[in-house]
RNA sequence: CGGAAUGUGGCCCAGAGGCUAGGGCACCUGGUUUGGGACCAGGGGAUCGCAGGUUCGAAUCCUGCCAUUCCGACCA
């Protein structure tokens, strides 16, 4: 059993979230920084759990009918710059390309050479690219929709690098559309906000709340931007993906126009839609423990991970021949959703307790212990990582393999509602000024504590008082599209408003 | 970009102007072990973040730079 009064990762939560998230990442083998400043090195364990996010999300976008293309890498600058509100928002953090070569100067060290007429920026974002490229594809309304996602990197100076949930380069996807019609294009705003939804509460097992970013928050060159945000377990808000409404705003820089069934030309309406690596980040401050990763089995990278135990080589022998055996059964099981499931058998020569330890700090769902005194009685030790004792159950093996996927199912389900329900008690409905404030200040302010969260306030829609209010270190996360309309006063200033929004700190 | 802290084998740390830079974990070899982070013995591995400077002598003092972490500003 776990040690009573020793964690695996420390500190733990509650002494230093920042850095016992750190420690999860580098104890479950996730990732790494690299030599090159602000980006991360993804490691196979944190790998794999992108490659299913990835799995998972592109069967859904083909489902609505998304197909996938690649764009270039790189966007000429004067690309960028049709559109005056995006630039403003991303030239303060852009890798430029000015030279195509190098040559070795007096010293012999190499210096760059053969400058560009025009140089290149590596891309932010695609909007303007993908833009271009889409003026050309679009003549008709009979051309309309275009439903294309991308998988690709992309690279933001950020000043300020955390793994997974800031980095200056970052795997994700950008979906681009093109209609012929507003309403067209804010439905399929919503849609694929709703396809986020339903990803990160079924599959990454992440409650969220679906709402519209207020205007400072808003993608720049966007007409809405709306979001998808989950709570931490430090309470603080993760914005997990973003959906844009993009109005003609980029049909007009890019020049996508089309000639409707009356023979007008008009200008297309647009969205972008996207989520990336940051999701891994998420997932990890969702679920995981004082004892390292935690993961729903809908993303594991191994469902169950069997570890033999014996003495000698014969009993290997036996004990592997065992552990096969239940392998092939749970082969002939077929797939757990939309994956196959993963059963790993870790027969490295290492201590069992440090073997052990290993796969908690790497958050398998289920770790099944075999050895000799098992193998007599037709059982199973059984260790499920959503039970936070770390206990170990002795199971019948034929009814391990029989409800194996209800026992995953059931891991899953108990990680959503854990989730759900400490988002749910760190939400308040806040209408009075001083608790508001009280509820967001923490005791100690030269080392804060957990404290606060989620609190639905009214807002009268002012930027002058979400400004004000960033005294508080809190912003508006978003307003959620399930708010009922309602008569109060502005949490701040006092005047009417009609509609609550999300407060909270976030990342 | 401002403020603070840190940088010594893969990881954690000691060393505060003077012998060949130490220890714990990890790694390799041999042995004893093995159902919750084993033990014994032996062994390999470091241009002390980088570049200058001060000094007879620098991991240690000075200057600059770089990186990481935290706080802030900025930000999909």
């Amino acid at each position: 059993m776990a040690k009573d009064n020793k964690t695996a990762i420390n500190p733990r939560r509650d002494e230093d979230y920042p850095i016992w998230y750190q420690e999860v990442i580098k104890a479950a083998d996730m990732a790494e920084n690299s030599d090159v400043r602000g980006c991360m090195v993804i490691k196979p364990w944190g790998y794999t759990i992108w490659e299913n996010i990835q799995k998972e999300l592109d069967d859904m976008f083909k489902a609505t009918g998304h197909k996938n293309a690649y764009f270039p890498l790189f966007i000429p600058l004067s690309y960028l710059q049709k559109e005056a509100d995006h630039v403003e928002g991303f030239a303060t953090e852009c890798a430029v390309v000015t030279h195509h070569k190098l040559t070795k100067n007096s010293e012999g060290t190499l210096v760059p050479d053969g400058e560009l007429d025009e140089p290149l920026i590596v891309r932010p974002t695609s909007e303007t690219i993908i833009g271009a490229t889409f003026s050309k594809w679009v003549n008709s309304y009979r051309d309309l929709p275009i439903l294309i996602n991308q998988w690709a990197n992309v690279v933001r100076w950020e000043r300020r690098t955390r793994l997974f949930l800031r980095t200056a380069e970052f795997l994700w996807q950008e979906g681009h559309t093109v209609h012929a019609t507003k309403e067209e294009a804010v439905d399929e705003t919503i849609k694929m906000l709703n396809v986020y939804k339903n990803f990160a509460e079924k599959v990454m097992a992440i409650p969220v709340i679906t709402g519209e970013k207020s205007e400072s928050e808003r993608f720049p060159g966007a007409v809405s931007t709306y979001s998808i945000e989950a709570m931490m377990q430090d309470r603080k808000a993760l914005q997990a993906g973003t959906s844009h409404f993009l109005g003609q705003k980029f049909a007009k820089a890019s020049n996508i126009k089309f000639q409707s069934k009356d023979m007008q030309e008009e200008y297309a309406w647009t969205t972008s839609w996207g989520v990336s690596t940051r999701l891994i980040g998420a997932l990890i401050m969702t679920h995981s423990d004082d004892n390292g990763l935690v993961l729903p089995p809908r993303i594991a990278p191994a469902h169950v991970v069997f570890l033999p135990i014996y003495k000698t080589d014969e009993e290997r022998d036996t004990v592997l021949a065992f552990i096969e055996e239940i392998r092939a059964e749970i082969r002939g099981l077929g797939r757990y959703h939309e994956r196959h499931l993963v059963a790993d058998v870790d027969d490295r020569d290492m201590r069992g307790g440090e073997k052990n330890w290993n796969w908690i700090k790497k958050g398998v769902p289920l770790k099944v212990e075999v050895g000799m005194r098992d193998i007599e009685k037709n059982s199973l030790a059984v260790m499920r990582r959503d039970n936070p004792e770390l206990k170990k159950d002795f199971i019948d093996r034929d009814e391990f393999v029989k409800n194996l996927h209800d026992t995953l199912d059931d891991i899953q389900n108990t990680l959503f509602e854990r989730a759900k329900a400490y988002r749910d008690e760190n939400t308040r409905t806040i209408d009075d000024k001083d608790e508001f404030e009280a509820y967001f200040t923490p005791e100690n302010k030269d080392k804060p504590e957990i404290h606060g969260g989620f609190a639905l306030s009214h807002w009268c829609g002012s930027v002058t008082c979400e400004e004000e209010l960033k005294e508080l270190k809190i912003t508006i996360r978003n307003i959620p599209l399930d708010g009922k309309e309602e008569d109060g006063t502005c949490i701040h200033c006092g005047a009417p408003s009609k509609r609550r929004v999300v407060f909270a700190k976030a990342y």
